[in-house]
DNA sequence: CGTTGTAAACTTACGATGTAAGAGTGCGCC
DNA sequence: GGCGCACTCTTACATCGTAAGTTTACAACG
């Protein structure tokens, strides 16, 4: 953690903040701690930021750097490379999902990103109101996504054979039949993976948009273009 | 903000503090103001809930109970009256997203509500699997859309000419071209709503529901069923 | 009626947090 | 040398969640 006698910068403290965050998760942020993974004294960190939003910001643009840019190979394993990648990034950094929902002034990584998706569809042939479509769909469903997966009380990494019951024993099975029933399922097959899940979606969401591109008309938008 | 001199119940709690989360934020919600808010000492408040976790756990679940449980009209419509409730809910109340990203034990109304979306997919002839996947993407697109819809440096219901314009204005033009050309167009487009946005997602993920219901079997899962 | 048991509310107190204000400290440049 | 400035530290305060212990008021009973 950063040896002792180097000025700091306003990089290093929003990578140790990352580092931090990943460890003890971010309500453990606070600005005493991260000072002294830094070796310093919590105040001298508002020389590089001005304040802890401003640090959460840094931090939140910071992870959209690790997302992978969309590579000009064909539009939609470029969508479906980004799209793992999007979200193994905030499988990674779990906390930064709350903050991204929080945060409004996105910063310059965020910026970039956006529009290297926007600039691969467009190339691509999308119109201009179907690109800006198929963004916020990918976009929405990727986010939401983790939203889930970070709200299942399981790891969704793992076969839930026993989790699954364990949850199962919450609710009363006759109350709550369908979900039983779907439990139920889920506890014998042991061959499943979450990952499915992701990529069932995913796929739903590119055949639609493939099927849009190809009909031409970008459906529900007044007529310009 | 209740009257003096009735004992507290735990309901009376949580509504105050969905009341006062609504008022002034998720942050704006200590144990010193709720009390206040209910003619109560902070410490009062540890005989009804447990924890501030606790009550805030009981806060996402009441709201929960806002969200349209889909009616038995065909399968579509019922998904789409429900998505559009959620999507409502959600806004209404723009901390509970934050909420159940972070929560891992779902309250009753929770369940409730998930049995009863699959179970409306299960009596329409959804086969378990395709139920669950249904169920996964539907939920995920909206509460991505909703993570989107708050970060979003405007108001998503109103015009946003003068706004757009502004955020062009924060980034270079030709460093961030396919942005700049999207922002560009929605200034100019006086008629554009942000629901439009929504209600694109939503149709494209029920035609590739409504398609892989016809073929019959679910994609992407070990053959069973 | 007084007595008493108990659930609910209150009081006090503690450690942790973000950060305002101002006082050192050390390096580069004259 | 010494001046200036970028950085860091010290001290202090209001606010937070909540542990521990005390007071209050009402219901049940003699």
């Amino acid at each position: 953690m950063a040896d002792k006698r180097t000025r700091l910068t306003r990089e290093q403290v929003l990578a140790a903040g990352v580092e931090l965050a990943d460890a003890v998760g971010i309500d453990g942020v606070t600005m005493r701690k991260l000072g002294q993974a830094l070796c310093v004294e919590a105040m001298s960190l508002y020389h590089h930021v001005a304040n802890k939003e401003q640090l959460l910001d840094g931090m939140t643009d910071l992870v959209y750097t690790e997302i992978q840019l969309p590579q000009d190979t064909d539009w939609r394993t470029a969508m479906q490379v980004r799209a793992h990648s999007l979200r193994d990034t905030l499988n990674r950094h779990p906390w930064a999902l709350r903050l991204v929902g929080s945060r409004t002034s996105p910063g310059d990584a965020t910026v970039r990103h956006h529009d290297a998706v926007l600039g691969t569809l467009r190339r691509a042939g999308f119109p201009l109101a179907l690109a800006a479509h198929a963004f916020s769909v990918l976009d929405a469903y990727i986010y939401g996504f983790a939203v889930q997966e970070q709200a299942l009380p399981f790891d969704s990494e793992e076969a839930p054979t026993e989790l699954a019951t364990a949850i199962l024993a919450q609710f009363p099975t006759n109350q709550y039949p369908y979900l039983a029933e779907l439990t139920a399922r889920y506890a014998e097959d042991t061959g499943y993976a979450y990952v499915q899940e992701f990529t069932f979606g995913l796929d739903l969401i590119l055949d639609g948009l493939e099927r849009a591109l190809a009909v031409g008309a970008p459906p529900y938008t007044p007529a310009r273009e």
